[in-house]
DNA sequence: GAACGAAATTAGAGCGTTCTAAACGTGCGA
DNA sequence: TCGCACGTTTAGAACGCTCTAATTTCGTTC
């Protein structure tokens, strides 16, 4: 090894032990906080360890007891916001359990997930958070057999993974409900194709439209700002502009609103716009979209909570959690 | 343990060594590529350890050669996309030199970035890169004797850490050259106050006003929205607006085109508008942020290999490395 | 002061790899 | 036929910790 010089020789268990004047045994003991260690020792002990410079070796440690107290997240993209406050939640949940996260990312490609996936596993991380994952489902089956699994934002049929969702549905009728009591009643919905959340989202439009007594009105798209680019020109090809889009996502509705100004009208004087997902962006002054915000921390934190009642052996039975979304109402949105 | 019912007998080395009627010895061998095992061995033995899912246990690996491969990245916010965005450049080096990184973040909390700092010490990576840290100097000190580390976007002193930063006084020069070159001569500096980075930016604002002849006007902010809006109050309370703002960050300078819209001014017809980080948020089509881009992939490659200089033993001593930066012209800023 | 139980401490065998040094074939030249 | 070199393979000792079972220590009680 050509680093050999590197190799520092960090000092040890038995280091520890014998400047402290005892058996490698009590001193594993005192850094696992055990209670019967008399205070006496157990001050001897963590004195000797810090003139040394000790740390303990987290792999010895889980190699030995066969638990590394580590549970892997696999966020699909980094560059997505919506993955680090997921992420905030969940991290809050596992420290406080006593759990440290292991977070790799999968680049947004399927090769991606499945190479980290597997760099987890042999980490022998003790559970594994799936956050948007994009591989399939019989590719995670093994997995799924070795270790406990919660994904988030999309669930898998036939595999003994728990999953976390957002009620899309009843986010879609949150923002169709909020624009019809502003008195808008051609409300125009731009879809995310076959994006993930895409359907439920244009099913939940389309029921509470029907609800209220008006007609729905789809333009297909997919949860990219060109889409909402698109979605503008093909309303201007129409007689009149509606009184209010609904954007499958806030990248549609940024696209619609730059769309909308380039094209000299404005935003929410002739259309008011509803986007969702609630990112970071939307609610910068310049823009301050009105858009549906999923329960982000919440999602994370239950995400863990399910792990941890597998790893207590509180639960064997998959469960799937559904968490409701809310509006966040800013200036894109206003009465007719 | 509660969870022992969990603990699954996960095959080992000796499972399949059995399996393949060879030694563990070879099993290892065969795992780590050795070019001296017989092709027919090779296929028995790989043959075998997928036959009964064999994976490798990184833990047992690590402690046995004293490397784990894995480098630690600590993120100081994971909300910001300028991480992510380096991220990627450090995740595509350490995976083409065959190591695997370890992900953390310090949740904008000094005691939060020292305790991922002790976890990736305790999980024994051969390398750190600290991105954006908000750590004292002295207190990672020890860290750095103990394995290589660099620093990203800031660099210490007094320390044997390597360090990648971008060249924040040619970033602000170009910002104002910029301007200039559009005919703006009020050109006003809204600065990032104590903010990383907020004095080389102003400085490199000052010399290139004084350089161009223009009477540099700064006027104190912090690297927030609101020091956007404050900044914009402030200067409405002049006689006339300035030609130009060079905002310390693109929060600033989102900050200054909502309180300008609220005003009723527009950018770039009364005022031209430049940021600095080119994040995610500044080239949406309803903003288009001209704004300073810092070389954020490179910087991230850079960083790994500064580490893997020192982890090959090529270089001991300390090198700082400084990445310049580029100009991103979108629609805030036109001719006067 | 002996006996006892509880509390504190320890010896020593793993955990699943890697690594060193030695052993084993095998083919080749003498 | 023997010896030797070379390419393969292996035994067995680490690596630094945890865990079980045993041992020691101690405070009580009789």
């Amino acid at each position: 090894m050509v680093s050999s010089e590197l190799a520092k020789n960090r000092p040890t268990m038995r280091d520890v032990a014998a400047a402290a004047g005892v058996s490698t045994a009590l001193v594993s003991l005192v850094f696992r906080d055990s209670p019967n260690v008399s205070q006496h020792r157990r001050t001897r002990v963590l004195d000797a360890a810090d003139a040394l410079g000790f740390r303990p070796n987290a792999l010895a440690r889980g190699l030995a007891s066969r638990f590394s107290r580590t549970i892997g997240v696999l966020i699909n993209d980094l560059h997505n916001p919506w993955f680090a406050e997921m992420y905030d939640g969940a991290e809050q949940a596992a420290t406080a359990a006593g759990y440290q996260i292991l977070l790799t990312t999968g680049n947004q490609r399927t090769s991606g997930e499945m190479r980290a996936i597997n760099t987890m596993m042999e980490q022998r991380v003790d559970a594994i958070v799936l956050a948007g994952p994009r591989v399939s489902g019989p590719s995670i089956k093994a997995v799924c057999d070795e270790v406990p699994v919660v994904t988030v934002g999309r669930a898998f049929v036939g595999i003994n993974a728990d999953s976390v969702m957002a009620n899309e549905t009843v986010g879609a009728a949150l923002a169709v409900d909020h624009l019809a009591s502003l008195g808008h009643r051609a409300i125009v919905h731009i879809d995310g194709g076959q994006g993930a959340g895409a359907a439920p989202r244009r099913a939940g439009y389309v029921r509470a439209m029907k609800r209220i007594g008006l007609p729905a009105d789809v333009i297909g798209g997919d949860f990219s700002e060109a889409a909402g680019v698109a979605g503008v020109e093909n309303l201007m090809r129409r007689k009149q502009l509606p009184d209010a889009i609904f954007a499958a996502n806030d990248l549609v509705a940024f696209g619609v609103m730059g769309a909308l100004a380039t094209r000299g009208r404005s935003v929410p004087g002739d259309v008011s716009l509803v986007g969702y997902d609630n990112t970071a962006t939307a609610h910068f002054t310049p823009i301050g979209l009105t858009s549906v915000d999923q329960p982000r921390e919440a999602m994370g934190e239950l995400a863990i909570a399910l792990l941890l009642e597998r790893l207590t052996g509180q639960r064997l039975m998959k469960r799937n959690e559904t968490l409701v979304p809310t509006l966040v109402v800013r200036t894109t949105s206003a009465p007719r």
